[in-house]
DNA sequence: CTCAATTAAGACCAAATAGGTCTACTATTT
DNA sequence: AAATAGTAGACCTATTTGGTCTTAATTGAG
């Protein structure tokens, strides 16, 4: 439906409010599962692909929890839904290996999908939170 | 997965066939399935919903079929997924009601959803068959 | 060194969506 | 009337998504 799923919401809005904390400070998912009203399983899975694709940084143990594995201006709306959902791609035709059927209407989906990417990439985790 | 759907993608397909061809002609559903290898079936189905959408013009009856609503220069690529998925919207955030929740990163997406729309809006059939 | 807190990995099930097919009906031409 | 096409919508299946749970592995504190 051309939508982000609800599980790359949720990584906004924990990422959101992420940035508009002190940004060396460890929050662990009980904490964040409270203050977002999300159940905790799902934050913690939330937190646990975002750290795997390189937007958080995680510290296990006691005392651990997460923090932003960069500044807030330079993480870009494209790579938070790269991490969740893999790369972005209107269609088939316009992922990166390009469409193997060779259609018609390929070259005008890159097009399109460069003009989302742009968008996208234009967006960082900063713009959005500003709280 | 920010991505269209098989039906729609369908429909590009279709719609470019019938794009490259004189625009008077009649296709029915049998002709563009056996031209284009989708089964009958699935093709009647798209068909259905693309002049429900306003995008084809169909005539019933024996000799009957369908045929663009307009020039492929005025139709949309915005249009087509409009008419297939219902109205584009990357998050529910950014759906034309605007978000409920009033969150912080709303006005964000409803910049991002512009963006989409505009590139979407560029782009028209005639664009993307030209064959 | 042991215990408690916390993340990591992934299995697992339920719900929602999408894909595709089928049947019955209506309209039009011959 | 008969044949051809579209119309409407029910229907089932497969896939994806959402969410939970269990079992590790890791680290800090006493």
């Amino acid at each position: 439906m051309l939508r982000i799923t609800k599980i790359t919401d949720y990584g906004f809005i924990l990422l959101a409010h992420m940035a508009n904390q002190d940004k060396e400070l460890l929050h662990n998912a009980k904490d964040l599962s409270a203050a977002i009203g999300i159940p905790l399983p799902t934050v913690s899975k939330v937190l646990k692909i975002l750290t795997q694709g390189g937007i958080l940084q995680s510290h296990q143990g006691s005392k651990g929890g997460y923090s932003l594995a960069k500044p807030a201006g330079e993480i870009t709306a494209a790579e938070i839904i790269e991490a969740v959902e893999g790369p972005v791609a209107i269609t088939d035709c316009s992922s990166s290996e390009g469409c193997e059927r060779n259609c018609v209407v390929s070259p005008s989906w890159q097009q399109v999908n460069t003009a989302v990417i742009g968008a996208l990439s234009g967006l960082t985790l900063a713009d959005m939170s500003n709280g």
